[in-house]
DNA sequence: CACAGTTGGTCACAAATGTAACTATCCATT
DNA sequence: AATGGATAGTTACATTTGTGACCAACTGTG
C-alpha cells in the first residue's frame, strides 16, 4: 500500500483547521445574537460597506446568491436590514443596515477582533508570517476569483 | 462605525482557502471516481490503517458517525469494502477495503500527494513554517480534541 | 424600437448534513 | 444472572445547502 498520512494531508488539515476557528468564532456572535454564518457574512459586509446590493455582498464575502438571499431575508425579518430600490436598476435592491443592524454589528466587531487578536497572540511570532503566507495561498488557490464558496 | 475588513479576516480567510484548497483537490478524486468528501476519508482512513471499526474512522478522519455510517454503506454498495462481524464486540463490524477499493486507493493516493506537493512547490520556501505554524495553530484551537467535524 | 441575450433576485426541488431516537450489545454492580 | 448504564451503529426527521427554473428588468444589435 502506498501511504498517506490523513492527518497530514494539507487539505484535510486546513479544513479541519478551518473548521475548529469558524466554531470557537460562533462563541463570539452566536450566544449573543444567534447568527448563522451566511448571516454573519452579510452583517459584516454592510458594516464594511454601508449600502450594497446582494450580487455585491455576495461577491465580497463569497457566498451563492440564493445564499444571500436567504441571509438577507433572515436579517431583514430581523430588523437588521433594509431594501430600498435602486434607482440605476430596477432588478436590484439596496441593502443597509437598520440602526439596530448597526448596534448589532457595532457590538459584535470588538470581539470579532478580541478573538482573533487572541488567536494571532497565542501563535506569538509565527503570526505574522502565516499571514503573508495565507496571503499567498489565496492566491495560488484563486481563491479571489471563485464564485459560490462558502463559510466563515 | 468601527471597521472590520471581512476579508482580512481570520476565520474568513481560512474558511475560503480551505474551501477552494478543497475543491480543487476534487479534481483529483473527482473525475475518475466522483467520490464524496467523506467517501474519501474513509477510503484514506482505511487504506492507511487496512482494517478499523467505524468509530475509529471517525475519530481518525474527525467525522460524525452518521456520516461515517452513510460514507460506509456507499463504498459498501460501489464494492470497495466490505464488513465484517468483530470478533471481541458483536456491536462493532470491522471494515476493509476490497481488492477494488485498494486498486482505486493505490490510483488516488499518488495523485493526492502529487496534488499536494504541487501546493507546497509553489509557496516555496515558505512552506516549511507554515506547516509548523499549522500545527501549532491545530494545538491552539484543539483540533485533536473535536468530536463530528467537518470535511475534506 | 423590437428582439435576443444577459443579469439580479427568488423560489421549488434535490442532495447533503446534523440531531435525536432507537436497537443491539457490552460492562459493571449487585 | 439480573439490572442499569454506556457504546456502536442505523434510521427517521429537521435544517441547511446547492441546482435549475423562472421573472423582471437591463443591454446591445439591427
Amino acid at each position: 500500500m502506498a501511504k498517506l498520512q490523513l492527518e497530514q494531508f494539507l487539505p484535510y488539515r486546513l479544513n479541519r483547521i478551518a473548521a475548529a476557528v469558524s466554531q470557537d468564532f460562533r462563541s463570539v456572535y452566536g450566544p449573543h445574537h444567534d447568527l448563522t454564518i451566511p448571516e454573519w457574512r452579510v452583517l459584516a459586509t454592510l458594516g464594511q460597506f454601508e449600502a450594497m446590493s446582494a450580487k455585491a455582498i455576495g461577491r465580497h464575502s463569497a457566498m451563492h446568491k440564493t445564499k444571500v438571499s436567504r441571509a438577507v431575508r433572515a436579517l431583514e425579518e430581523r430588523r437588521w436590514l433594509r431594501r430600498r430600490p435602486s434607482q440605476e436598476d430596477r432588478r436590484e435592491e439596496i441593502l443597509t443596515l437598520t440602526t439596530l443592524g448597526q448596534k448589532a454589528y457595532l457590538e459584535i466587531v470588538p470581539k470579532a477582533l478580541a478573538f482573533e487578536r487572541r488567536l494571532l497572540e497565542q501563535l506569538g511570532p509565527e503570526s505574522e508570517p502565516l499571514l503573508e503566507t495565507l496571503g499567498r495561498l489565496e492566491i495560488i488557490v484563486k481563491v479571489a476569483t471563485r464564485a459560490g464558496d462558502d463559510e466563515t
